[in-house]
RNA sequence: GGUCGCGUAGCUCAGCUGGAUAGAGCAUCUGCCUUCUAAGCAGACGGUCACAGGUUCGAAUCCUGUCGCGAUCACCA
């Protein structure tokens, strides 16, 4: 409809003054005006030296003289306001009717793949809320982008070496007695984080008692013998020293298994794990025959490094003098193998925003590498999640634990669904079952419908509210459609023949239709809260029609049909955009 | 100090590539449950869109500057 109007305008303006426009800009009418779609013609009476009532008048009568959709128009200042007639809603209706996944594009399979990396967790420290917000955008974007017909290849990095993890493997060792996940009940992501406190608390005492002796807290800092020892243990790692290997499996062995359970509750997964024990030493060649190539220079101490004054940046070490590699020349080496090992052609990197330099520079230097998919590479860089306290510090307790807080989300939910108590008829199981469901979909919803790029304000104490722009108060619209379809029984089955529509019907069926539209937005800008928000419109329309019109309660058959139809559908685009989302839909609540 | 991001109602957030009188929810107040689920609906109250300039028919939106908050500028990852 937008195309045939925007064809027919860029015509009327040539037959009525001859001037040739480029594709004129369509927008919805504002609620207050009568009409569906406004032209504003102010951009063309510049060039015209006409009166803009003027032109906006003879543009309407062209335009209702061609289209037969066209069924009024009205002319405001310079605003030319068109009628569609309700033909056209009616058709799009039926037109969508059959297909349930009305706004999915299937995948194109010929079409090479996306790559989306996020989570990338450390294993020495269970995930917590910042990690949540990562897991959900990350998750998120990758079904939005399925839905818009890119295959998607979700990844993760786990960070399973260095000295953070030495520690809490060393303090397990000297302090834990054999503990088990097992014997102690603890996810074994918990008790490997139990330990890495452990060592800090450790460390702590030791640099006290070294000030006590009279020794400078800055030396205390590098010379503390549990250090020392955690120092040791990365040199054995790296020299592959079968004890500490061993150790190194079991422990990682219990925090993979703790990290999949709460990557379960969470409804995440990944289709490949990279490790950053077989990753960390790529890139060095790479960077060798940089540093041939002339793309790098080296200092006299033999040290490697990028020169990016030019572009606005500075300089960035990528091989030390030593030879070794720093981060960098890691996550060089690491896309590089990504785009041998998979037939992608772009890669999503889902990664706060204290990164947002480190990925600039990232990019440009595979750039100036010459590698062509270079600027097909993307920074999902999100805000911190901060708590009413301020930040989360993990040493000093503030941190919110994701397997909490989604055990939190559930008691919530289960204590408001008690209290309202309409779930009659289901057994025990099945209630656990929905709050899960509620809970979770609170937790997402309030996290995914903010912009990823801002900072959230999290407050735990006061938790998430179940009214208003929520994602439960969406659920509960779809569970009552789905009442009303169980009721509905055989009408369900049956055409409707309707050739009139009030305007509350019609805002429902407009804002259905923008459905495709909005999740090619949120794939183009990164961004799900634009679903989480289209959601919410559609379920606020539908709830201001199902206030005031009987649904069931008709004597006009066709009615009732088309509006059980309209129901349904409703229903529909909220588990789809849900689906985009993560988050489930229940068909009782 | 350099660079980047953010600043919209008491609070949490929308506001698409500039368009008509700035939009929701929470909170406060008013109505509506014998009729398909009231986790709902209808309404009231609440704004100098941080501030100052500029661009133009028109600016919350684009540009410049100022202020405030945050991040980053490691031979950590």
């Amino acid at each position: 409809m937008e195309k045939i109007l925007q064809d027919k305008i860029q015509e009327a303006f040539k037959e009525l003054y001859n001037l040739k426009i480029d594709k004129p800009e369509l927008q919805a009418t504002r609620k207050d005006f009568e009409g569906d779609m406004t032209l504003v013609v102010f951009p063309y009476i510049k060039q015209l030296k006409k009166n803009p009532k003027e032109v906006a008048e003879k543009i309407g009568t062209y335009l209702k003289s061609q289209i037969a959709e066209i069924a009024d128009f009205n002319v405001v200042g310079g605003f030319l306001n068109m009628v569609i007639a309700p033909d056209y809603y009616i058709n799009f209706l039926k037109s969508i009717e059959h297909n349930d996944q009305f706004g999915f594009t299937p995948t194109d399979r010929k079409q090479k793949s996306l790559m989306v990396e996020y989570s990338s967790p450390n294993t020495n420290k269970p995930l917590h809320l910042g990690h949540i917000r990562n897991n959900l955008l990350g998750h998120s974007i990758s079904e939005i982008y399925k839905a818009t017909g890119k295959p998607v290849i979700k990844t993760q990095i786990i960070n399973d070496r260095g000295i953070h993890i030495c520690k809490s493997m060393l303090a397990w060792q000297k302090y834990g007695n054999g503990e088990t996940p097992e014997q102690s009940g603890l996810k074994g992501d918990h008790l490997a984080g139990k330990y890495y406190v452990k060592f800090d608390q450790i460390y702590k005492e030791q640099i006290k008692d070294l000030k006590a002796q009279g020794i400078d807290e800055e030396i205390a800092k590098k010379e503390a013998p549990i250090l020392k020892e955690a120092q040791d243990m990365l040199r054995k790692w790296e020299s592959k020293d079968p004890e500490v290997m061993a150790l190194w499996h079991k422990m990682n062995g219990w925090v993979y298994e703790g990290f999949n359970e709460t990557y379960k509750n969470l409804g995440v997964s990944f289709d490949k794990n990279y490790y950053e024990s077989e990753t960390y030493l790529l890139g060095k060649q790479v960077v060798e025959e940089g540093l041939k190539k002339g793309v790098f220079y080296q200092k006299e101490d033999g040290s490697v490094w990028a020169d990016l004054s030019d572009e606005g940046l500075d300089q960035k070490l990528l091989l030390r003098a030593d030879g070794t590699s720093v981060y960098m020349t890691q996550d060089i080496g690491t896309a590089i193998k990504r785009f041998q090992d998979f037939d992608i052609d772009s890669h999503i990197y889902v990664v706060g925003n204290e990164q947002d330099y480190h990925f600039q520079v990232l990019f440009l230097i595979l750039k100036k590498l010459g590698y062509e998919w270079a600027d097909k590479l993307y920074h999902l860089s999100y805000g911190m999640v901060e708590l009413p306290h301020g930040k989360m510090k993990s040493r000093e307790g503030t941190v919110v634990d994701a397997d909490d807080l989604m055990q939190e989300m559930t008691k919530t939910a289960r204590e408001i669904s008690q209290e309202l108590g309409k779930l009659e008829g289901y057994n025990e199981e099945e209630k656990e079952r929905l709050y899960r469901i509620i809970g979770l979909g609170a937790l997402k919803y309030y996290i995914l419908k903010v912009d990823p790029k801002r900072t959230i304000l999290f407050d735990p104490q006061k938790s998430i509210d179940f009214q208003g722009n929520t994602g439960p108060f969406i659920q509960y619209t779809y569970a009552r459609i789905q009442s009303i379809l169980r009721k509905a029984g055989d009408l369900n089955l049956m055409r409707f023949k309707r050739t009139r529509l009030d305007s509350k019907e019609k805002d429902v069926i407009k804002q259905l239709s923008l459905f495709p539209q909005v999740i090619a937005a949120a794939a183009e800008q990164q961004n799900p809260g634009l679903i989480a928000n289209y959601t919410y419109d559609l379920v606020k329309m539908y709830n201001s029609f199902y206030q005031t019109v009987p649904i069931l309660a008709t004597d006009n058959q066709d009615e009732k049909i088309f509006r059980i139809k309209l129901s349904k559908k409703v229903g529909e685009t909220i588990k789809n955009a849900f689906k985009l989302l993560g988050i489930d839909v229940p068909e009782r609540m």
